[in-house]
RNA sequence: GGAGAGAUGGCAGAGUGGUCGAAUGCGGCGGUCUCGAAAACCGUUGUUCGCCUUCCGGCGAACCGGGGGUUCGAAUCCCCCUCUCUCCGCCA
């Protein structure tokens, strides 16, 4: 959520910078700073009415005290309009905020100013490639068929007993898996990210704050015995540990780290790039996250992209670097790199991770502030990345490393699975 | 699931209708003392919104889990909700 003082303050550069995500702010920010108008003047009224009352009461409480109830009692009626007109004025306020906060929230993410416009993936840059493309012979088959070939992944035991998306890893499939996840946190631990453990599920507050809600409501499974939401990413959960807190400045930068299940909906993504690993309903991923000084979080942006580059460089995997235009990013972002991974049968580039820049975005939400001296708080700016997720990295390992004697480990990944080949 | 207790400032913990944003202690910050530190002593110490102010700041409003009500006046009384704790039951 973009602070009200900002759109105040600079409406047209407002609207000018959200063109660059194709989004017409014009009508939101009148609307905006005609209401936050209205809340001001609202609250003026209001704050002198019940001033006025305040001191009415104090008076009869001195009345009171000193034995002169008449003139207390007298004193009383003036109240009376008060209490009307404070009633009316406070009901009105509540409108105007609740209005004002919906359509605040409705605005997106300024981009950073460097963000080129675009229509969509296609006007993304490409910031670096890196890695050999694999030659793969006449022989090879995609991750899917590798997948049923050795036995690693069952697909349709998955759909008996859930639904589509929602495969069933096993033999040294799963054991890759959790290979994979103990190399990411192991290598996110060495570089300074605290690892925690978060819940799987969140409430409305924690999706809210993350910006799940009530932008993306229908990607998220609903408990509603509960009213839980499963979490799409760990960065849901990791993220709210620090709603409404202040941090003290020397507590930044603070780093965490979480494996944890995701789970999405995906409504409408059917029949579009969803065969095998490359969507799914449920999959694992480890997310790095980090609260920042301000005027550090374009320095650690760049930190944590490399931080995840070198993770699919240690993995041996081709992958480039994408910068993404304004009409790609997503709604929170002020900037983002995508990573993606060369898949080499399917002969296509796999999204495996997306490291955002959220500046104020986020913890203006959720309040998330931090506190330099004595000075007074001010907001926080929040990062996050997936480093990294699973399913396609599985995709891109088996379809890369396929030999007519079975798939090829990478070397730094053997000490984890404790096998150098899947045959 | 059943029964009971509770939710107050960074923490602990008073406060059951009238200058209570809230005693006291701890912690934090500043100072005195000291070569320095500890101890001791003195001072200070929340957040949000609005109005005013060139800075410092000033004034007003709101906040004692959340929402509503009673009252001239609510942390304090009433109602609803949420959460936490204890005991019992069940259970990985």
């Amino acid at each position: 959520m973009l602070q009200i003082n900002i759109i105040r303050d600079n409406p047209q550069e407002i609207i000018k910078r959200l063109s660059v995500k194709n989004f017409d702010a014009k009508e939101l920010v009148e609307k905006i700073i005609s209401l936050d108008a209205q809340r001001r003047e609202t609250q003026k009224k209001l704050d002198d009415n019940l001033s006025e009352a305040n001191s009415i009461a104090k008076e009869i409480g001195v009345l009171f005290k000193s034995g002169k109830t008449t003139e207390a009692n007298a004193l009383k009626e003036k109240t009376t309009v008060l209490k009307i007109s404070a009633k009316e004025l406070s009901e009105s306020l509540q409108i105007t905020e609740k209005e004002l906060n919906e359509t605040l929230v409705l605005l997106p993410n300024l981009p950073h100013p460097s963000i080129p416009k675009g229509k969509g993936a296609d006007d993304n840059l490409i910031v670096s490639e890196e890695g050999d493309i694999p030659m793969l012979g006449e022989n090879s088959i995609a991750h899917w068929d590798l997948a049923l070939k050795y036995g690693i992944i069952d697909f349709e035991t998955g759909v008996k007993i859930t639904g589509a998306g929602f495969p069933i890893y096993k033999g040294k499939g799963a054991k890759l898996q959790r290979a994979l996840i103990n190399f990411f946190l192991d290598n996110a631990t060495e570089k300074g990210y605290a690892e925690c453990q978060p819940p799987f599920v969140v409430n409305a507050d924690s999706a809210y704050g993350t910006g799940q809600l009530p932008d993306k409501e229908g990607q998220m499974y609903f408990v509603s015995a509960d009213n839980l939401y499963l979490i799409p990413t760990a960065e849901v959960p990791i993220t709210n540990i620090y709603r409404d807190v202040i941090l003290k400045a020397g507590d930044l930068p603070v780093k965490n780290t979480a494996y944890s299940a995701c789970f999405r909906r995906e409504a409408g993504s059917y029949g579009k790039d969803v065969r095998g690993l490359n969507r799914l309903h449920q999959f694992d991923k480890v997310e790095i996250v980090q609260v920042v000084h301000p005027e550090k979080s374009y320095e650690v942006l760049e930190e944590m992209k490399d931080y995840v580059a070198g993770l699919l460089r240690k993995l041996e995997l081709p992958f480039r670097v994408l910068k993404l235009c304004g009409g790609d990013m997503s709604f929170a972002s002020a900037w983002t790199y995508d990573l993606e991974v060369y898949s080499a049968a399917q002969q296509k580039w796999l999204e495996v991770s997306s490291v955002s820049n959220f500046e104020t975005f986020q913890s203006n939400r959720l309040k998330l502030r931090f506190r330099e001296g004595d000075g007074k708080p001010q907001l926080a700016h929040t990062l996050n990345g997936s480093a990294l997720a699973l399913p396609r990295i599985v995709a891109a390992l088996l379809e890369n490393n396929q030999t007519p004697g079975g798939i090829k480990i990478p070397k730094a990944l053997i000490p984890y699975t404790g096998f150098e080949i899947i045959n």
